[in-house]
DNA sequence: TTGAATTCCATGAATTCCCATGTCATCCCT
DNA sequence: AGGGATGACATGGGAATTCATGGAATTCAA
C-alpha cells in the first residue's frame, strides 16, 4: 500500500501537492498519484479495483483553469444549490456553473483523466498540464497561464507587505467569525 | 460500461454538462450522450436494450425553453401535486403546467428525441438546440434566446457586484465537515 | 393517397478499451 | 550488501465502440 495515505486516513482527505504531466494528443493525462488516493476516499460508490469517479467545473470565460471536485465535494455543493430558492439569480448561477458548465467522469484505470477537445481548448491546454492541489479540490492550469496570472498575482499581493510577513498570521482571522 | 456514470452511482443521478446539436426537418436532435445514461437510471422501466422513456415539459408561453424530466423526476412532481387538496388553485395549476402542458416521449436507438413542429415553434427552434442540465432536469433552448435572456441577465446582475466576485462565496455559508 | 411520422440502415469522427513499455523505488532472500 | 523480483507510475499505440448526423424505406392516419 501506498506511503502516506492509507485507505481511509486523514491525510487521503485532502489534496496535496503539485505536478506537471504531459498531455496526448487524445487528451490524455496523468494524474498526480496522491490526488487519486484522495478521489477515491471522497467516492462514496468507489471500492478498491474500480475507478474513482469526480466532476470537472469548467466554468465561463472568465476562469483560466479546471476544477476537479470529488463526489463527495460536488454532493455537498449540490445540497447548498438545492436549499437556495427555487428561481433566485444565486440558484440559477450557481445551478449554471455546476450543473451546465461542468463535466462529470472518471479516472481511468491507469490512473488518467480524459479532457475532451472541448476542455482543453477552454485552457489552453497543450501537450503539459499543471496540476495544483487546493483543499478539497484541485486544479488543471496551463502551465505558462499559472505562472503569468495566478503566480504574478499572489507575488505582487506579497510584495505588498513587511518583508518579515509571516503567513500564518492570517489564520487567526478565522478565530473570530 | 461508461466512463463517470456507473448505472446506480451517484454521478448517474444528475445530468451534467452542456452541448449544442443539430435540428433536422424532422424535429430529430441528439441529446449529450451523458443525459442518456442519466434518463435510462431514472427510468424504473429501464432495462438494457431498450429506450428510456422521459416527459418534455413546455408550459405557457413565458416559458421560453423545454424543460426534461426524468421519469423518476416526474413521478415525484406528480406525488406532490395529487398532496395538494382537490380543486384547490394550486393543483390547478400544477396540473395544467405538469399533466396538460407536457409531452410524454423517450429517447431513440440512435440517442434522439423527436421534437414535434408544435414544440419547436413554441421555443423558436430552428436547425441548431443548446441544451444544458439543471439537476435533476434538463433544459433545450433556443441557443440565441439562451444567450440573450439568461446570459445577458446574469451579466447584468453581476455588473451590479464587486468586479473581484466570486460566485464561488455563494456557496461559503453553511459548509459542514 | 398524400403528407407526416416512425423505422431501419449508413458513415465519418470522436471516444473508450485493452495491451505494451520503460523507469523507479521497494522488498526479499541469501 | 548484492541482485533480482515486485509493483506502482507515466506514457504510448492501435483496435473496437459509441456518437452525431443524414437519408431512404415503410407505416399511419385521415
Amino acid at each position: 500500500m501506498d506511503r502516506g495515505q492509507r485507505k481511509g486516513g486523514h491525510l487521503a482527505r485532502r489534496f496535496r501537492g503539485e505536478g506537471h504531466h504531459k498531455v496526448d494528443g487524445k487528451g490524455r493525462v496523468s494524474i498526480p498519484a496522491s490526488f487519486r488516493r484522495v478521489l477515491e476516499a471522497g467516492d462514496p460508490d468507489w471500492t478498491d479495483g474500480l475507478t474513482p469517479g469526480l466532476v470537472i467545473v469548467y466554468g465561463d470565460h472568465r476562469r483560466a483553469y479546471l476544477e476537479c471536485y470529488t463526489v463527495r465535494a460536488i454532493n455537498q455543493v449540490d445540497a447548498q444549490i438545492e436549499a437556495l430558492p427555487r428561481g433566485s439569480m444565486e440558484r440559477r448561477m450557481l445551478q449554471r456553473l455546476f450543473h451546465g458548465q461542468s463535466f462529470p467522469t472518471s479516472v481511468d484505470e491507469t490512473g488518467r483523466l480524459v479532457l475532451p477537445a472541448k476542455l482543453r481548448a477552454k485552457v489552453g491546454l497543450g501537450a503539459q498540464a499543471f496540476f495544483i492541489a487546493a483543499g478539497d479540490t484541485f486544479q488543471i492550469w496551463k502551465p505558462e497561464t499559472y505562472d503569468t496570472e495566478e503566480l504574478a498575482k499572489t507575488e505582487a499581493w506579497l510584495d505588498g507587505l513587511p518583508d518579515d510577513f509571516d503567513p500564518l498570521i492570517l489564520l487567526d482571522r478565522s478565530k473570530g467569525e
